[in-house]
DNA sequence: CCGAATCCCACTCGATACTG
DNA sequence: CAGTATCGAGTGGGATTCGG
């Protein structure tokens, strides 16, 4: 049915929990680990690392590490990876203007079946 | 840093599995459990009935049961559901003109360090 | 400073079988 | 037809510790 249809890798590889925040973290330039990581409070170590190499092996940033005592490493957005910022901005735009209605749909949901929480959450990048 | 920036919920509950998938399999027109269980191949009936349930209570559907039998139940997308296929469109658009160079990237990757594959998928839709 | 190693939990998703 | 019940695998993410 939907045979043609594009696929769409930016929702999938952008809708994880991390993704989004670093690319927005990079936007405006490059930064060392550490400051992405005290600019992404409540990442670990080593999610950090995992998300960065998930990224840079996509082609979305590049790593550099300078051979110098202590360790100095940066990461930079591609092109590719700054492409994603405009699709990304459309998603807020969209946030924007819905969001609220969503949560009222979502509170009252839970007004009339008493149920439990359940998925999808909401993220500030 | 990113204070005041805006929350970016769409991506989050577009990014899942089958939430993009549902909302184009009722774009153009309600349909029956049945008829989006026969489109959306390899979804189960559980699967399918907790990610319903889920957009429905985000306001992004609505299900109707009819009083018949053999029982009858539809759903169709609300206009807040509907709004969510414009920033869709915004990812599959970047999709169709990145995702090769992503995959070059990727596959170059591998190639050059033997890597095992990570995340990150690619779902047509 | 920039990670790697290890352990662990929660959650999504799927397979299978059953029902009003 | 339109689900529900149960079980289980796989994975993303987190806590903690250790190393170059």
């Amino acid at each position: 049915m939907f045979l043609g249809c594009p696929p769409v890798a930016a929702p999938i590889r952008v809708g994880d929990k991390w993704t989004a925040k670093i690319i927005r973290c990079l936007e405006s330039a490059p930064r060392r680990f550490t400051e992405l990581q005290a600019t992404l409070r409540g990442i670990t170590p080593k999610v950090l690392t995992e998300s960065l190499r998930s990224m840079e092996r996509d082609g979305l940033l590049t790593r550099t590490a300078y051979d110098e005592i202590p360790p100095r490493v940066d990461y930079r957005l591609t092109e590719l990876g700054r492409s994603l910022i405009e699709p990304m901005n459309a998603g807020c735009e969209w946030s924007r203007r819905h969001l609220a209605e969503l949560m009222r749909a979502r509170d009252s949901w839970y007004e009339s079946t008493s149920g439990i929480p359940g998925r999808s959450g909401v993220e500030s990048i």
